[in-house]
DNA sequence: TTGAATGCAAAGTTTTTGCAATATA
DNA sequence: TATATTGCAAAAACTTTGCATTCAA
């Protein structure tokens, strides 16, 4: 989404459009690291030298009312943010740290079977995975 | 598993065994609603009131490495804890926040697909899903 | 007896809140 | 101009750590 239907959907829920809500948008728009505030914050630093932390976590919790943004929780601390809303699942390397998204694989099959299952209604799922990305497992290999 | 057991299990670990240690982990197998540490510490203050929280996130963290407890992010500020640590799904009510087991799918269909589509090394997973348990749904019905 | 564990209090993290100054509409 | 938002600092919530006392083996 740009920054012209941002600013229409921001508008159009009764939120002021900021500067700073823009590049707080912009910053999870443009990558696929799934950031944690603090990693936000941090990117922000260079052009918006004046960015609270507390902004940060205002407009996140604001993008995630308009359904801008999706929040994770890894198994870390700290939560992190995916301003790509469908529903897939993530997976996280525990040596890195990092966060990638898994694209391609059809889980309503599995869902559906989940649905039988449980009296609850759903509303919605996360899916995480744990293990070792590509990167750390060619550096361990390389480790002799 | 049965104090006797644990008991087993912590000597052989190199772990000293404690009264508060046994009866960390025996809250833990004794019920299925997934206690943060805050609720653990409450049920054992009747019994051992000078237990401090300090010991119960300490015991967690042993019974984690000797995997007794697995740990559950299921979107909240604090973390939850299981004394099954077969890998199933768990769902939270979004309205009461409780947190249940999903039993009897079979995932496997679905994660040998994920294998195959991610470069990551998976060594663990987590399913959580979300919506409205059973009694809040009749909650809800009653309210009109 | 001795090293490990407990429990308290203090500190560390992450996130939230209150409020005066500022910017949006 | 009027109200929502920002940014700072303080507070809150959760978890970890340091250390003297106590306990398990």
């Amino acid at each position: 989404m740009d920054a012209k239907e941002v600013t229409a959907l921001l508008r159009e829920k009764g939120f002021k459009v900021t500067p700073q809500r823009l590049a707080i948008y912009n910053v999870l728009s443009n990558t696929t690291e799934h950031p944690s505030a603090e990693m936000i914050f941090s990117k922000l630093q260079e052009f918006y030298p004046t960015m609270s932390l507390a902004t940060v976590y205002k407009t996140i919790e604001i993008l995630k009312e308009i359904e801008l943004v999706q929040i994770l929780n890894v198994g870390e601390e700290s939560f992190r943010y995916d301003a790509n809303t469908d529903t897939h699942p993530h997976v996280r390397c525990l040596v890195c740290n990092r966060v990638d998204d898994i694209y391609g694989v059809d889980e309503s099959a599995y869902v559906n079977q989940i649905s039988e299952k449980t009296a609850y209604r759903l509303s919605g799922q996360q899916f995480y995975f744990y293990g070792v990305c590509p990167e750390c497992q060619s550096k361990a290999g390389k480790m002799h």
